[in-house]
This record gives C-alpha cells, structure tokens and sequence, in this order.
DNA sequence: GCCCCGAGTTGAACGCGTTCAACATTTGTG
DNA sequence: CACAAATGTTGAACGCGTTCAACTCGGGGC
C-alpha cells in the first residue's frame, strides 16, 4: 500500500513489493496471481470500509436526501487516501474483460453489496415514488454512485471538494425528482424508461 | 490495423507492427511516440467517420429524434469494426491521467467536434425544450452518447444488438423528455439542473 | 531410520514497451 | 561540387510483468 501510494500503481513493481515484503519475486506471484490481482485488495477494502461508514449514516438520517447523500459523501471519505493512484486503478476497472470491471460477472458479489445499500437508503426512508420506479430506484441510485466515481476519478479539486459539491447539488434534484415521477404527465414517461430497463433484463 | 483486429490491442507487439510495417523498431517509435498513440489513429480515424455519416443522417432527417437515433445509431455502425479489441482500446481511455481520456484536455478538440454534431441533431430540428435547457443540450446529449459508449463496449451482443436496441429504446424518451421540460412543474427542476450544471463551469 | 509428498521458495529466462547512441540518407547552402 | 545540418533508421539494451523448472523443507507412512 504504501509504494502506490507513493509511486502509484505504474510506478510500484512487483520486485519492489517482493523486496518490500522480504520475498522474492517468485514468491509474490505464489501469492498475488498477479499485479491485478493487488488492486482486488483494495477494491474490496474500499468497498467493505464504504458499507461500514454507510450503515452508521443510515443509522442516524431517516430522510431520504440526507440518507442518499451522506452513503455518497461518505463513500468520497473512505475512496480519499488513494486518489491519487486511483486513475491506474479505475483504468484497469474500465476494461470489460477484466474481472475489475464493475459490470463483470465476476463483480456481481460487489456489485449486489453495493446495490443493497441502496436499496437501504430507498427503504428506510419516507420516499414517495412512482410505484413502478421503485424496485428499480436502488440499481439506479447505484448507477448515479459510478457516475459521480467517474466525476471523482477526474476531479483534481483539493480534497475531491469538487465531487462533494456534486453530490450536494445533484442529491436535491434526484429527490425533487422522485417525487415529480408521481406527477400524471411525468408518471407516464418514467414508467416508459422503467419498461426500459425491465427490458434488458433477460 | 489488421493486426489489431486480429490479435486485439495487448495481443499486437510493437515489433510485429514494425515488422509488417516493413521498417525496424526504432523507427516505429519515430513516428508514433508509443503504442498509446496508435490509438489515437483510430479514435481519430472512428472520429472523422463518424461526423462524415452523421451528416449524411442530418442531410435527410429533420424530426429530432429521428437525427438524434441516426447519429447514435450510425456511430454504432462506424464502431462496429473495432468493437473486438474495443476494451483494451477503452481501457487507456478511462485513465484519466491518459491524453486519450475524453475528458482531457488533449481531447478538447475531439470533444468539441462531437457535440458539435449533437449541437446540429438539436438546431436542426423543430425540438421545444425550456429555454433554459436548450444551450446545454448538446454537451447532455454527448454525455448521453459516452453513456451509449460505455453500454457498447461491455455488449456482447451479435453485431451489438443490444446497444441498437437501447437507442431504439432511449432516443423516444430524450425526445419525450424534452418537450416534458417545458411543462411548469418540471421546468423548475430542469432549471435547477441547468444551474448545476452551470456552477461547474468555473 | 528412510522415503516421499506437497507446500512454499527461488532466480533465471521470456517477451514485451520503450529508450538511445550510433549510423545512413536526404536536404539545404556556400 | 563539397559539406554540414536536418531528417530518418537501426538494433542493442533496459526495466518491467510474468512463467517455470529446480530447489528447500517439514511432517506423515512404513
């Protein structure tokens, strides 16, 4: 952990890790399959860490904004300390033959953790929606959770205060959102984007 | 090229394509600064098609979401030679640190072109949306379009059905959208997102 | 005591992307 | 024409991730 933080993830070999770690290099492939295989640690870390400061947040807010953007401003806090190498890190995320990738089946495990969270900020809330767009809202919100990782992983502000103020802004109008899907003229569309997605679900 | 699709991006050596390039190793290097930069080639080359058949679209249609699906639909077309190695190829692409990322500034100019066919999908058209919305509409649906990307590269689909099929499926309701927004109770969200989206804009 | 098996360890070796000092060729100038 | 500067060209060499045949070693089975 410390050679990426210092060097990041291109700069960090595995014969310094192994020399790091008193092995040799033969050693740390007995181990690690591979230099991949490194980022998984991390990645489960992130998200086991995430899940934790998660839970304390829905433990105490029970209206839904405050619950949706205290799980994302949350997840910024835990991701904090390997920005900087993050970039090489989400770059090997992003190829979908890599089991890193967030939609790879390999990641479904990670992937349904994630959504669950959701899932709790949608149901332990008062949040009224269309009926319709309700069992999709937590794979939703999930979604909108890798867009503002995308924004994240861009975002050279101090202390990621460019993201926080994202997720500040956007968190209010995903609830005015919500709420307006109930609307008659608006029902009807989302209930078509709902039909949507239902649709490629095979 | 043809070794690029024949043995994806990682499975092509430097020194097969010099070889097949008839010329040694080193000058591969002189004329391209890395085998990053043989991307660019395609993204660029993927680029111009692109914009040389969304004009042939916008020539002939002039219902908005008939442009807006024909531009979309016709990138898939234009990809579609590529969609084999299109992972590895995407996967440089997300780092953000990387010229090749389409946020980047290196990529301005790509960007640029690129919503500026989506600026003509919108001006050319008979669309109403609030007033507020329409100067951002093009940079949305570029966005849209990355999302399309994005959708594309993890299909596995034959012949990317399933991609055509979420624009067949996603271009109704953008269009759908758009006149929503100029109904009173949603124009005020769509300002506020609009003013979001402003504030960024530093 | 002997043998063996499997878990753990090792560093040499391979192919890769990339660099670079040396060389070859073309172009411009007097 | 000469000859220097600019423009190409080359393959050896470097460091990297990864593989693998050879090795060490502890602890059962007889």
């Amino acid at each position: 952990m410390d050679l990426f933080r210092t060097n990041g993830f291109d700069g960090t070999t595995m014969r310094g890790i192994a020399d790091g770690a008193g092995v040799s290099l033969g050693s740390a492939y007995y181990y690690f399959s591979g230099k991949e295989h490194l980022i998984q640690a991390f990645y489960s870390q992130m998200q086991d860490d995430h899940l934790a400061a998660a839970r304390k947040v829905l433990e105490t807010e029970s209206d839904f904004a405050a619950r949706l953007r205290g799980v994302l401003t949350v997840w910024v806090d835990v991701a904090a300390p390997y920005h900087e190498f993050a970039g090489t890190f989400f770059k090997n995320a992003a190829d979908p033959t890599s089991p890193l990738s967030p939609f790879s089946p390999e990641s479904a495990d990670a992937r349904a953790a994630s959504t669950a969270i959701f899932r709790d900020v949608v149901e332990g809330s008062d949040l009224k929606v269309a009926s319709s767009l309700r069992p999709r809202l937590p794979e939703l919100l999930w979604l909108l959770h890798m867009g503002v990782v995308l924004f994240w992983v861009h975002d050279r502000s101090p202390r990621q205060e460019r993201t926080r103020t994202l997720v500040a802004g956007a968190v209010p109008l995903i609830d005015k959102l919500g709420r307006l899907s109930r609307v008659p003229v608006v029902r009807g569309v989302v209930n078509d984007v709902v039909a949507l997605l239902d649709s490629f679900d095979d």
